[in-house]
DNA sequence: ACGCAAGAGGCCAGATCCTGACCTCAATGC
DNA sequence: GCATTGAGGTCAGGATCTGGCCTCTTGCGT
């Protein structure tokens, strides 16, 4: 084995447990211990820090140190991660969504067929974590190919759905991905139309990478979020629900997770502020806290809010 | 720079970019256009697949092979990883929970301190996701540091708060963490009491490694998730839920997640099974339906129930 | 059709480094 | 104190690596 190479599997080794006596390093290596000393040398001379214990039952560590060491991971450990960072991209973390895709991007496109099947076949199974989900799930192929055509500057071909319309297939200059409001939108200059535009991510299919790469133009403005906002103003409202509740914001707070506005308002009481598509959530919300509350809009909350009390009530005496 | 280093450098250029033109990664490794050629065929050898694309503007590029390659990750793209390992660890994912403890604690272990401070920082955030995490949530760095000390052999010592008890100071002998029912436990051997006990982990408070190593015994019956499992018949009940809802299963299903059995029952019916701490949950579940239903257990939740029915229709009236 | 750009790879001479062996120290735990 | 295990200096021989030079091959643009 060359020296890189065993350089790969000592860290590999070291990443897998935590002690490792130094002659058994030395026997799976096949070197020397002599050898294997130099190589814990080079290791730290890298960087790494290898802690190393004496006496009887001593052995080498690697510990935390400066930086973070290339990470050898197991099939299982890698599916592990792509599923987290999968949900974690979805929204359910907050200000994250950028950067995990960016990681996943990077973690998919290198991970062998048989892992990422294994990944879709879990992720198929936890496309339906609850109703806070809201709306159409995004498929992570999907995102990662987008993002990976957005990083590499190469031409995407893709179908896409505009709403209340039919499939169109485009050829589009990928720019950015925007994460906005628990949806993703690529920001990208379609070739064929010769003009900027913004997809929603979920209304994206069959995205190919052509493999061919494109010089990079510049998004008039500059600002890939701007421009997506820009696009909501002809967007037909969304529910903007805004509730009195007589509860303590920190319950309320609690309760709703990050995706709604809560601020104090007077002695143990708060107002509620969400932006939602479906009211299904904000009643959910309202139920779980279960304390007296005004609704000051929409007024289709108020009609959910009677129509789902009239039914707990009733089923519940029956 | 040794050759091992610049092997490691290699690989993490390939990950950052998908396209790479020879000279460009030439000079940044500082090496002659022929010695770049052979770096990149001794990557090969080592069973990595990289595309070469020749002529104008051609480039290499790190494919998907047989084999997950060493990841380099940059900073951000680590914080997002543990974070997203975090949320599956704490049980949104099903059936993925050891994996990504298994994983988390590789990666929390090398995490450079600054890394970890933003991962906690992230966390607290987060910590708040919503009502569904019933029950106290886990703390990532007590979860790692008990995995660790599993993997390792590595006794342990930590403090225990006892279900209404005061806290206690515990050496103990960790010997498997066990994920059940979104709950994590730690059966270790405690070396004062001279028995195999099994604690909660969100009941674990400064665990500490002590660094030293004992030999690994055999638990009686040697299955821990049983072991865990006779510990809780001794627990106080706690709600089981048994509902039939008039809504399709699929309705359901997709509602409660998987934190409840759903069955076909009859003509666009189901009933649903759930074991709770907490009454707020099933509530929610079911407001969110929104159809008829009749609660068979256990009557705690008929009170519950009628009580928020009441209280979203006179607020809705207001 | 042609030529250019860029990767593939054989060959060579010189320099570098790597290895294993041997030895002496330095900690650690019994 | 003694056994065990890591640290590291030195040395000689050999393996490996490097850069330069060459020839092929393959895409792409003119």
């Amino acid at each position: 084995m060359s020296t890189s190479a065993r350089m790969l599997s000592l860290l590999s080794l070291l990443q897998t447990h935590r002690y490792w006596p130094g002659e058994e390093l030395a026997t799976r290596l096949e070197v020397s211990g002599r050898t294997l000393r130099r190589d814990i040398e080079r290791l730290r001379d890298l960087g790494y820090v290898v802690d190393a214990t004496r006496g009887v039952a001593g052995g080498y560590q690697l510990r935390a140190g400066g930086q973070l060491p290339p990470l050898v991971l197991e099939d299982d450990e890698a599916v592990a991660i792509a599923v987290g960072l999968r949900t974690a991209a979805a929204g359910s973390v907050g200000g994250l969504e950028e950067t995990s895709v960016q990681a996943l991007t990077k973690v998919v496109a290198l991970m062998p067929t048989r892992l990422r099947r294994r990944m879709d076949a879990l992720a198929s199974q936890t496309d339906a974590p609850g109703p806070w989900s809201a709306g159409p799930s995004v498929d992570a192929r999907v995102l990662t190919t987008l993002a990976q055509a957005c990083r590499d500057d190469e031409l995407l071909e893709l179908d896409y759905a505009a709403r209340g319309a039919e499939v169109t297939h485009r050829r589009v200059e990928p720019h950015r991905l925007v994460s906005l409001g628990r949806r993703w939108y690529l920001v990208a200059h379609d070739r064929d139309r010769h003009d900027w535009r913004s997809f929603r991510v979920d209304r994206v299919s069959a995205p190919v990478l052509t493999g061919q790469r494109f010089r990079p133009r510049d998004l008039p403005g500059g600002d890939a979020v701007a421009f997506v906002e820009q696009g909501f103003r002809r967007m037909p409202q969304r529910y903007a629900v805004r509730v009195r509740l007589e509860a303590p914001a920190a319950t309320v707070r609690w309760a709703v997770g990050h995706w709604g506005e809560v601020v104090e308002d007077g002695d143990g009481a708060c107002r509620l502020e969400m932006n939602v598509d479906s009211l299904q959530w904000p009643v959910m919300v309202l139920a779980q806290v279960g304390a007296p509350f005004v609704v000051e809009s929409p007024a289709e909350l108020r009609d959910e809010l009677a129509r789902v009390g009239e039914v707990l009530q009733a089923s519940a005496a029956s």
